[in-house]
DNA sequence: GCGATATGACTTCTGGGTAAGTTACCACGG
DNA sequence: CCGTGGTAACTTACCCAGAAGTCATATCGC
């Protein structure tokens, strides 16, 4: 009100400062959640700050008082992504599932938990970010909690079918999280396919070209 | 010899400028090899063009000179890269493989044309060159290309399998570009592996997952 | 000499990052 | 119930490094 009228009186045209009531970690979630957006859509390189703020709906320098720098701006988002994709990928590992029935029900975990927030998935593979430094350290962190358990899964498959060739799990590893990878692009390119009938189209796919054989424990 | 003596006489240093033989096309492909490289490597947004001069051991504004812009220069890595991977899809599309056989040749191509230029295919999605203009038409142009091919393979070996569903299909094709990729990602992160070696792994994977069965016509 | 090949030294502008100040909420004494 | 001071939430306006892009000029082969 005050604020309002004063403003409308105008001669001298007030400064827009001040609290809006908005409590830092709330203010810090909204901030994140277009950050991850940006990151994960254009990349860390070209993605600008002073848009995220614009997007955010705040002030450049606000974004610099809570996260520091572009880099601890994207540790932050990548942090959440990593430890929130990691724990859902463990807690399938964790399950019975072997084989490519594993890897259907980790596909369907990401489907179900990665809906609404499709883009989260490109922040661990960003080919723009630093190399060095904090985010490396974080990245690092999360992709290899991920990797060794993606390994995990095609070490078990490929048991199955035979192969116990180190090179060849890396090499199967690196696929399987390529098809992941494209899956979620895929996904992110068609908004209107919902999680479901990406589990049911996924499932038919492996089923029609891996049969029920092929070292199928189901 | 003149210009040494010149240059070592020195009071004023004297400009480093003047032709050194070499002619322009020459001169072009030297600087698509390193842009297409550096591109390539940390995508558009992160590669700089002083850099990029500077590795191919000249200077900038003759980049700029032959080639425009930053766009300019990307746009032309990008339709010669284009332009080599879509051939080499192309001329093992018109062969008699279909089916996963298609798909295995279709890499054992990819292995051959590409070592010693892994880095070539990442041009083709990188996200953060411009969405419009120039490159994203050069962009449009090739991949709308390989998509085409890939989609056809994709639908033989999908309608052997007995999936005609076109979102089906859209999605496998997908994930299948995912697998070429990741693949010539791990290529990349393991120098030492060479195409032969790339094409028997991949050849002892395919057939430990899929068997001789699931709709594989050799 | 002339045109192709080349460069040093600029300008411009984008975007990360900062200094300094403004406003609102809130706890607490009166 | 009413100041009132302290702190947290916020902004405007700026700095400046570094990268895109340009200009005038230099050298060499023919």
């Amino acid at each position: 009100m005050a604020r309002t009228d004063l403003a409308a009186r105008g001669s001298t045209p007030r400064s827009n400062a001040g609290t809006k009531g908005v409590p830092r970690a709330e203010r810090e979630q909204q901030i994140l959640a277009v950050a991850s957006l940006a990151f994960g859509t254009h990349g860390f390189a070209a993605t600008n700050l002073s848009e995220v703020a614009r997007d955010a709906g705040i002030s450049k320098p606000l974004v610099y008082n809570y996260f520091g720098s572009k880099e601890g701006l994207y540790a932050a988002c990548l942090d959440d992504a990593g430890a929130l994709v990691g724990d859902e990928i463990e807690r399938i590992a964790r399950g019975d599932a072997v084989g490519i029935e594993r890897g259907i029900r980790t596909l369907d975990g990401m489907f179900a938990l990665l809906d609404g927030q499709r883009h989260l998935w490109r922040l661990l593979h960003d080919r723009t970010a630093p190399a060095t430094g904090a985010i490396a350290t974080v990245v690092r962190q999360h992709t290899e909690r991920i990797d060794k358990l993606a390994h995990e899964g095609v070490t078990e498959l490929l048991a199955l079918a035979g192969d116990t060739d180190e090179r060849d799990i890396s090499v199967m590893t690196a696929a399987w999280l390529g098809i992941v990878d494209s899956l979620m692009d895929w996904w992110v390119a068609h908004p209107d396919e919902t999680a479901a009938q990406m589990v049911e189209r996924v499932t038919r796919l492996f089923t029609a070209l891996l049969g029920d054989t092929a070292g199928v424990a189901r």
